[in-house]
RNA sequence: GUGGCUAUGGUGUAGUGGUAACACAGAGGCUUGUGGUGCCUUUAUCACGGGUUCAAUUCCCGUUAGCCACC
């Protein structure tokens, strides 16, 4: 059985269904991944994520690098047993979170704050967010470290750069993740079992919105021995424009019969028709999560006419209605908005529970209702609605 | 009853003879390979009445309210 099946294509676009298989369990695509950096998605257990349909959810790398560290988690045989999740998990390597530092430096220019993080050609020496100590990331650290946290899914090391950085650092960076994929790949090509079962490692092509450099990075990751595709770059899933004319220049280049992968997509339902219509089977996002907290929810645009609402708004104090009556089959589909209105006015910790479990369920019943869309030739019908 | 002190937005506090600053609360917007975070916008005829002054939230008098002390 091959890693990737692709089970039907759409006969007017890129769109296609697939399963991913892996050692715990199929992940039926086009999917949206929940992400949990610090082996949890925020206040929900793994209850809640089966009751809402999660296929497969991410980690972070970096962040349990630092807390409470890969060998912690390594004695536990994974982080399947260790948060008590058995479905599928995708851990991020660190690259974007070495990006994410390196952007606060600049805002914090001119407070002579040094530098949380330094690229050379064998890696990323950084500063912890958390304590100031510090660390250092390689190619090879960042796989080996992978393989003790044990994802089914793990991403090679890459540099993310920021779109305004010139084309000739742009490049630079881009063959220098080129270099790291490779080591990435030896380095995991040694032990891909590391806890028994098995451990998939992705590629990512790099190049922010320059034609040529797409191209050529799609042509080298495409002609690594990658088990599947990834997207990377500030604009994607950031800026919808950019991101679809990236995926239109790689396209042609990468192989069909590995997944797709956009990385950091999906704070908008809409964005997912973008990027599904374009060939892609995975994505993920850390916004749905993040604006549940802060109470925006995704509700159907035939109820409210608008496509989110801010449930904090005083028109919910007393408003009846559940939260979007298209999705009372959620598992939190039946609390009135009035209810959650109170929980995050008294900042109740159940509040950001229901958002959470509210806006991943929005994005995966979306999910399901494409791959249905897809199987039935309808995939057109389905996003004109939407749009 | 007498004396003293205080009165600034919903709350707690700044401040000035040229119509007010901050925090929280309130109202609205934003968050993209995650700090439950952070950011932006907005919200006051400075207790009431009178006086001095070109000009009073600011100085003076009175009223009212609160607090303290004494009888």
């Amino acid at each position: 059985m091959s890693f990737f099946e692709i089970t039907h294509k759409d006969n007017t676009s890129l769109a296609r269904t697939g399963i991913i298989h892996t050692d715990h369990g199929d992940i039926e695509t086009p999917i949206f991944m929940p992400v949990g950096t610090q082996a949890t998605v925020k206040g929900l257990n793994t209850n809640n994520l089966n009751s809402i349909g999660a296929q497969i959810i991410l980690a972070n790398t970096y962040h349990l690098h630092l807390r409470p560290g890969e060998d912690t988690i390594n004695e536990f045989g994974g982080l399947h047993n260790f948060m008590k999740w058995d479905k599928p998990i995708l851990t991020d390597s660190g690259g974007f979170q070495v990006f994410s530092l390196g952007k606060q430096k600049e805002k914090k220019e001119g407070t002579n704050a040094y530098p949380l993080v330094k690229i050379d050609d064998e890696g990323v020496t950084f500063r912890s967010h958390i304590d100031g100590s510090e660390h250092r990331f390689t190619p090879k650290s960042a796989i080996e470290t992978q393989h003790k946290l044990g994802a089914d899914i793990i991403m090679a090391f890459d540099e993310c750069t920021p779109d305004e950085a010139d084309s000739t650092y742009t490049k630079k960076a881009m063959e220098r993740t080129h270099r790291w994929a490779k080591e990435c790949l030896d380095t995991h090509k040694k032990n891909t079992k590391h806890h028994g079962y098995n451990q998939f490692l992705f590629g990512i092509i790099q190049g922010a919105n320059h034609k040529n450099l797409r191209e050529e990075s799609a042509k080298i990751i495409s002609s690594m021995d990658f088990d599947g595709i990834a997207i990377g770059g500030e604009s994607v899933g950031y800026n919808m424009e950019a991101t679809k004319n990236i995926l239109d220049w790689v396209n042609p280049i990468i192989p069909e019969d590995k997944p797709h992968y956009t990385m950091g997509l999906g704070h908008s339902p809409k964005d997912l028709f973008d990027v599904v219509e374009k060939g892609i089977d995975i994505f993920d996002c850390v916004s749905p999560t993040r604006m549940a907290r802060n109470g925006t929810l995704f509700v159907h645009k035939k109820i409210s006419n608008t496509y989110r609402i801010n449930i904090t708004n005083a028109v919910h104090k007393r408003d009846k209605i559940t939260i979007d009556p298209l999705l009372e089959n959620s598992p939190v589909g039946h609390y009135s908005r009035a209810y959650l209105h109170h929980l995050f006015n008294t900042s109740e910790l159940l509040a950001y529970s229901i958002a959470s479990m509210h806006n991943l369920y929005f994005l995966l019943n979306l999910s399901k209702q494409i791959r249905e869309a897809i199987k039935e030739n309808r995939f057109q019908e389905l996003k004109n609605e939407w749009i």
